[in-house]
DNA sequence: GCGGCACCTAGCCGATCGGCAAGGAGACTA
DNA sequence: TAGTCTCCTTGCCGATCGGCTAGGTGCCGC
């Protein structure tokens, strides 16, 4: 937890007005080979230790360089975190717009398979943040988190927020992180998807089940 | 990540044999009053910010004492750690080898049933550690966390440990547990059974299908 | 050959980390 | 009243934390 002092008030206050400096660190994109080997590193350790138990010396190690090298890419540990979970983000993002707008919903599986698609694509990320939740509650990220989770669970069982639905919203989503994290290592993609769409297919299935039974 | 110093080697060389000293932090068991408000407080903070991200200060200051008052009462932060997983840890246990015992098992869905009750008993802990799996990767519990996970998935899906189960079982059990960090802070111990049995019961049934598929 | 840039090191900063020794307040008992 | 026990405080320790400055090396185009 990180504990209120005078400095961080001030810190947090100027935060949105920091100027550039020297380095690369300024620029969000077109990321240098040397700031993806940090980015690379540093996702290893994270999946391994946890955001909180991986320092930034940990990061330097690895990689066999000095703790201001990794300083020279991002200037913040939390920009690291930003910078590792962002694509992500925004990729999930698109994805939940675009179903957002989709008129007709009849079935949910269609955007379950596209969830499963995004997993694998960033699988990296998802079997970290899927064994490291903490570290979304970092205020660079949280917000995002927190709205990209709200309209992921929306997606697959609408918008309407009750209890039942929250929790096999959040089942569904937690049961393919799971069976994402399980896969062995020579698990091949295709393999993964369609076993990972069956488990999120019996979800929504035993969802809308429970919903009948609710209503009925 | 803890960084291996001379003197850790030597701590971790002596841990076995560390003699008893005064206060209560060397008896396990009945726990005074003081010692209960710390593992509450410790408990409601690493569910919110991860064990690595809360400090014994930040367990002081909730309490309203200082460091060392925790210090009286546990000597170590893994003694913490221990102190509240070591219960639940325990009784998993004894509820695997109980059912390991059993000769005819025909349908998992009991077995379901019997860890959807545990998660429910020690549910503070269980949704702290669906968010903080990083934490079991301490010393002090990462064995014991290693083996009850691993016999728990063995008693939902078999102890063949193919790709296949591992997958599944997974699933189940992150899907029981991110379901119950979902549930609504009103919903009943009663509520919550019906409809975590029920999302378990639904993956282990598409796991039996799954299987007769691979088989068939 | 020279300025400029990308990339990295040595070395330091204040703050915080987990952990610990010594001692005191208060209750209880012989 | 003296001794003891529980529970806590003050105050400190070395180590490590994230962050930062100044300086250097090597390669680039000019």
């Amino acid at each position: 937890m990180t504990r209120v002092t005078p400095w961080a008030v001030y810190a947090a206050a100027v935060t949105s007005t920091v100027p550039a400096r020297s380095g690369p660190a300024s620029m969000p994109a077109a990321r240098s080979a040397g700031s993806q080997r940090v980015l690379d590193a540093a996702l290893e350790l994270f999946a391994e230790h946890g955001f909180d138990g991986t320092s930034l010396q940990d990061i330097a190690d690895r990689l066999g360089v000095t703790k201001a090298a990794v300083y020279y890419h991002f200037h913040t540990k939390d920009e690291i975190l930003r910078a590792l979970v962002q694509p992500a983000f925004a990729e999930l993002m698109a994805i939940v717009t675009e179903e957002e707008r989709r008129p007709a919903r009849a079935g949910r599986v269609v955007e379950v398979g596209r969830y499963v698609d995004y997993l694998l694509r960033h699988r990296r990320v998802a079997v970290w943040l899927a064994r490291d939740a903490a570290a979304m509650t970092r205020a660079v990220v949280t917000d995002q988190a927190t709205e990209v989770r709200e309209r992921t669970e929306a997606m697959l069982v609408g918008s309407e927020a009750d209890g039942l639905s929250r929790i096999w919203a959040a089942a569904t989503l937690q049961a393919l992180a799971g069976g994402l994290v399980a896969a062995p290592p020579d698990a091949t993609d295709a393999w993964l998807r369609e076993e990972l769409t069956e488990v999120g297919a019996h979800l929504i299935a035993g969802y809308r089940k429970a919903v009948r039974r609710r209503e009925g």
